[in-house]
DNA sequence: CATGAATGAGTTTTCATTCAT
DNA sequence: CATGAATGAAAACTCATTCAT
């Protein structure tokens, strides 16, 4: 349990360890319950050395924010290739953030539950990340409303509800995941999948949404 | 701000006040945050009393939680009725269910954010309720696969991560118009459901959703 | 040792046990190096007691440092006797000062080094105290000017630094005499008197100070 | 700020390096809140080089006392003949003092405020320099009365108060010019000297002093 | 000679909780 | 019933001090 208590090793690489400390007790215990004499002790570090290098509790969890939030959308970001259609580009999306998020299943507790529960300057920090993906997820709609001939008559309000809704549904389902046995990323990502693009109603007549294969 | 001072109330009445108190603390400050001093001035009465009454801070935020769970589940059994085809109900559980939460944001605060983020004992208590929630969902879904004189072949395991999902998409859209002004519960559900119900490619396609109006 | 551990006292009371203690501690150890929990224990108390009461270290010597000033300019207030001469008033001053500090010796200590040597706060508050006093002497010295039928054109700049001067030195006489056994207040007192108004005297008529007993 | 990082410089100038910043730190800051990091970082030096040199916290506010003390009483020595009369002497130490204190009002603060708030190994170092002060002024009190053909029958007490009045005096003012825009070194001998001199003259004669120009 | 890495011990402060009245 | 008085336990944070390199 926690670090092998090696002496003297470089700061950056100490701070790796905390943070990583941090990250677990932060997603499990949350921001509050989480005591630093926790995290300094499942980092193999002394509590000072945690302030020398972290500075207080709140820096501390910004770090951590900032660090998984960078790590979420560099995951999404670099699972999605802007050239292929829209249903692809979701498709590559939602495996690689539930891939990610079952990796790293602390980091996006922290995220998705400690984070949001406390005062603006954490909730703003995940509000950016959010923001990003939500923008992403409104411009593939919109694409795809162009690839279906289709002016996008949709108003931008409901646009912004129906990203809204498919981030909401990815997010809950990326914590159920993570807290049901057997199921993978690639079924969560199937499922949320087959229930945006093609639709309960569709789904009912028979119609699923199918992965057109293309090179890789 | 707090209850009036009124002496001499009977318990059941007090217990609410309290109870009305720490719903609002625990739904804006969090659970650790929340002190029950706060609470106790808050609801017009001394500490002593609280625990008197409501026992430990744990056994408060139990007792909020439950109280709160009911309401919602209450709200959105007696806004479906079970006689109509699946798509009224589920339209029918989305509206109540968006308007109850727009009516209660700290209740739901208390649900969705607070209870979850914290240990076994709580999020327990919400995940019974949102199990009976999901439950509903289900079976709908399952209902409307039979009124579409279609085997239910979709896998039980798929039909759970569709309910998953849109009770996900559900929570989070409750959140967003909570914090989104000009949002109606009313617009919210339609957005859902069209979501839900049509899929994004019907939506391309040009097919939504489409409220067929019985009696009210 | 410290005050009697007896329970359940009224607010009141316990407030000045706390700041019987406080004003001891501080005085003989100094505001940083006073510790709540000894001052806690000094005062036969637990320390969220102190904190309940007297909200913060901060406040806590704030209110020391007004207590012991505001009884140390009583004291003074109360001996002097505005109706006599100015040489009569300062004498009377000067008695009643080196009486109330040899008493007070940890309030003294409060007043004259530990809360000087801590930032705007607290210097400010004794500052106060202490400017009220310069001003009593300042026009002592305006007034025995007038009485030696003198026109008062000592520069009011020169003034001022006479009664800082004269201040100081009974400020000074007070710890010595705090400290030097045998030296009684009325000796430090008389030494200054000499010193002071034979030489603030002369320079303004040229005799030697006596006290001219009246009644009491 | 902080001195010029140089590497390889002789101890004893490094030394002399890290006690400037240390007597501007305590004077600024006071013994307890100075921390050895500020100190050490306005040497523009590492801890514990710090360590090395001056061994720990409390030797190296002793040996700033001691830097300061001596050269406090060096500046006065220096500028004090004693072929002159006493009043002569006394006015070149005033004059001395208030100039030293004015050019180093840190080192004067270490001295007069900080040293004296913390315990006895402090208070001593600077008790020992008082008292070769107050011995100098003692001694100039009686050489006077003899000057003035007077037998010192003032007792040795009175003699030792009238010393300490004045030197309480001359420390205030001291402190109240370094703080008050406007007031010269020149200015606060002169009201000194006016206040004490005359008035320990009356004493003894009955004559306000005026400075008899010599040399310089 | 010089320093980056590290910590034991202590500080102020807060909070859930309980009696005695 | 109701409350003012009181506390044990723990949390965030700091600092003088020391090694290993």
């Amino acid at each position: 349990m926690g670090a092998v208590k090696t002496k003297r090793m470089p700061r950056a690489v100490r701070e790796q360890q905390m943070m990583d400390a941090a990250v677990a007790t932060f997603g499990r215990r949350g921001y509050m319950a989480a005591s630093m004499d926790e995290i300094a002790e499942l980092a193999g570090v002394s509590k000072p050395l945690v302030y020398l290098y972290l500075n207080s509790k709140e820096d501390l969890f910004t770090a951590c924010i900032r660090r998984e939030a960078l790590a979420l959308t560099e995951a999404v970001r670099s699972g999605v290739r802007t050239d292929q259609p829209a249903d692809r580009q979701l498709w590559d999306g939602l495996l690689a953030f539930f891939t990610h998020t079952a990796q790293n299943p602390d980091g996006w507790s922290v995220l998705h539950l400690q984070a949001r529960t406390h005062g603006e300057p954490f909730a703003a920090e995940v509000a950016a990340m959010r923001e990003e993906i939500v923008a992403f997820v409104t411009q593939l709609i919109v694409v795809a409303a162009r690839e279906a001939h289709r002016d996008p008559d949709l108003p931008e309000r409901e646009v912004a509800g129906l990203a809204e809704a498919l981030v909401g549904a990815a997010e809950s389902l990326a914590a159920w995941a993570n807290v049901t046995p057997g199921v993978t990323a690639k079924q969560a990502a199937a499922t949320l999948m087959n229930f945006s693009w093609a639709g309960l109603g569709n789904l009912m007549e028979g119609r699923p949404w199918v992965l057109q294969d293309v090179s890789g």
